[in-house]
DNA sequence: GCAGTTTGTTTACTTGCGGCACAAAGTGAG
DNA sequence: CTCACTTTGTGCCGCAAGTAAACAAACTGC
């Protein structure tokens, strides 16, 4: 925190001080119009007038004069404006247990273009890695747009600040490999453009969710989802990731929600893990599991298909009640004003929100703070666009010096 | 957090914009001298030079260009900057289940005046509140200082945004007293100048660790303190204090540290509200408790003196291992980089540190999270001190306008 | 006493941005 | 269709915060 700043802004350094909350206006979806831009900033129509008009010179934005649907309020229709189509774009590249993923994002959390997951020997983190930045670098060059940076979203908590993935459990990687690292060098060897990203991919969901989907607005957002084995968890405080000091914080697996539960690897019993997990859904309901990188399918599947049957719905309940009693030691802890859900989670919720908030309310001990609002995950790939939000937020940080 | 803001700041409102900045650096005694204020603001020394003289001209701090008693290094000694000693005052006011008291604390937490503590009637909130701010502005009417603002702690969750205490368990108020508005409405009829604000009292002792005492520093500062009954948390985030959506996060009394344990008035079992309180301590230690108002005085005189009996030494090691068990659990999910403890945890914690130590870090998921250092707090009436801040904090925000 | 170092001060100069006046582009009433 | 009205965009002026640069001051060590 202290530590005698050497580096001097020079005036030559800093852009129009104003750029960058005006980008990340446009970025959010918060300023529809330049007239909103205005208010939003605080500042008058001809500074709102100059950052918009840098911006659509940095080739970010896009600034439509001829408005054509009008709002039809009064008074002279306002320039809209939106995220260039043709703009610079983030290498967004997600590693999960079925495959991995690579993305080209573009401002505004649109995803320009997708190479498909393939299933591949997950052994050596290099390997994948190389595997699926290639792949990055695939897209770049079929799309020839600009790459203002990369970013990796990992199912294992990133301890900071070396960026190395501790608990890779449900892909074959040894604890403590090296992902920020190893991912920079592929990203350097393939010869992409600016900075390296790589955080926990909940982490990620929920940074997402904030800027583009369910979480929009909320100022203190607590974000739960699970894949196909596991449960991690975020939080999202006045628009900024809290990932602890090291970041460790929310790794809400270890909760104690049933204390006679099914033992766990932390050594514990009935953890958030194995208590709410799509594994542990399915043995809930006496189904046969199928393999682990279609657990999640098929356990949301069997949610939605089939919860006239009495196991089914039992074992949902159960799940429910031991999510809801996680959550509600969360919100006692953290009092977040609103809760996202994600994977399995999320099914759970589209199953029987009542009892979901029920469960929550009932288990917090305050009436306030038990009733904050439970959602859906809208986006898809929520965790890809947030990776793609890391590498976006130098140029949403400082637009001119990102740029340069 | 949108919604047009409507008050577009004029360029007369604004004061010097590093002013607020350099009074805060003074304020929490980063900036000793001018030269370290010119490289901890990050602007030349004409700005730097610049700033402190109009804070000096604010009558805020002092700029000694006779610094007697150099530093010893090289090169033109720096002119010293300290806050002003006659320079205006906070009231602050605290209410707890042995009284209340009041104070007059200016820049840098230093208590220029203090009212002791009176043990009077606590049922009414109006009476007591009207009580203490009575002696505040006696004490203000005593200094002929000038008043900044007025801050209230109160032993009990404050619902945000009413100002509501919602559970005043320890002293005898009703549960959702308005305890914000009845304070501002005293503040204002003993003609006190300046904002009323009121805050849960750990909360503030936090806050004021974290500025003035064993929390300077730390970026993610978790702390938990006990008074004579129950047991508190506080979270500070990058220097704010985190109190979660509506005022109710870190309320961590009734997290589960002993499933089997004795029954809590919420419904639980194995609080750590009732097992590792003053009260819990002295029954563990198979003393007879005293009055409610001497709780905390009692077990930690027990502690001091008595550490060598087998009784007293097996109630700490039992309250020791339950107060890591809650600390870990909450390492495991805000993953904070310091830990401060008040109260009866302050003195268990001197009794054994290494066995408080040795739980947290068995009990954290991560190494690295669990060994995180765990400290005493250090100030004298940290709440009174944080209280203060509060009312402190529009001067560091902007002096200019403050002091209007 | 003199070189070297660090800090304070003075004097331009740059520049982001507010304030203001005016132009532009829509709506609705007659 | 025209005119009043409302809201937004633009050009111009000026303020003031803060940089940059040159100079002065104060202390150390040889």
């Amino acid at each position: 925190m202290n530590g005698k700043s050497t580096t001097t802004r020079t005036k030559l350094e800093r852009g129009r001080s104003a750029l960058g909350p005006a980008l990340e206006l446009v970025h959010t979806g918060r300023a529809p119009t330049r007239a909103v831009l205005t208010s939003e900033l605080g500042v008058t129509r001809a500074t709102a007038g100059a950052v918009a008009a840098e911006l659509e010179a940095l080739g970010l934005i896009k600034v439509d004069s001829s408005p054509g649907s009008a709002a039809g309020s009064q008074g002279r229709p306002s320039h809209r404006l939106s995220v260039l189509d043709s703009g610079p774009v983030a290498l967004a590249a997600q590693v999960h247990s079925d495959g991995f993923r690579a993305a080209l994002v573009g401002l505004g959390g649109r995803i320009v273009a997708t190479a498909p997951g393939c299933v591949a020997v997950m052994a050596d983190p290099a390997q994948v890695l190389g595997e699926v930045v290639e792949a990055g670098a695939q897209l770049l060059r079929e799309s020839g747009l600009r790459c203002v940076g990369s970013g990796l979203a990992v199912p294992s908590a990133v301890a900071e600040p070396e960026g190395t993935a501790l608990n890779p459990l449900h892909i074959a990687w040894p604890a403590g490999a090296p992902v920020r690292e190893v991912f920079s060098a592929c990203v350097r060897a393939a010869g992409i453009a600016g900075p390296a990203f790589t955080a926990n991919d909940v982490n990620l969901a929920a940074l997402a969710e904030h800027r583009h989907g369910a979480g929009r607005g909320a100022q203190h957002l607590l974000c739960v989802a699970t894949g196909h084995r596991g449960v991690g968890g975020a939080l999202v405080l006045d628009g900024r990731l809290h990932s602890g000091s090291s970041g460790l914080a929310l790794e809400v697996g270890h909760l104690t929600v049933n204390p006679e539960g099914r033992p766990c690897h932390c050594g514990g019993r009935g953890c958030l893990d194995v208590e709410t997990d799509p594994l542990a859904f399915l043995v809930a309901a006496r189904r046969e599991p199928g393999p682990e990188e279609s657990l999640l399918k098929q356990s949301g599947d069997l949610l939605r298909t089939e919860y006239g049957d009495p196991d089914v719905r039992a074992a949902a309940e159960e799940l429910i009640d031991r999510l809801g009693l996680g959550l509600a030691g969360l919100v006692n802890i953290l009092n977040p004003d609103r809760i996202i859900l994600g994977g399995l989670h999320r099914d759970l919720l589209e199953a029987d929100p009542e009892r979901l908030r029920a469960v929550v309310a009932d288990r917090s001990l305050w009436g306030r703070s038990g009733s904050v609002p439970i959602l859906s995950c809208t986006l898809d790939h929520n965790s890809l666009v947030g990776a793609a939000e890391l590498a976006w937020q130098p140029v949403l940080d400082d637009p001119l010096a990102a740029l340069a």
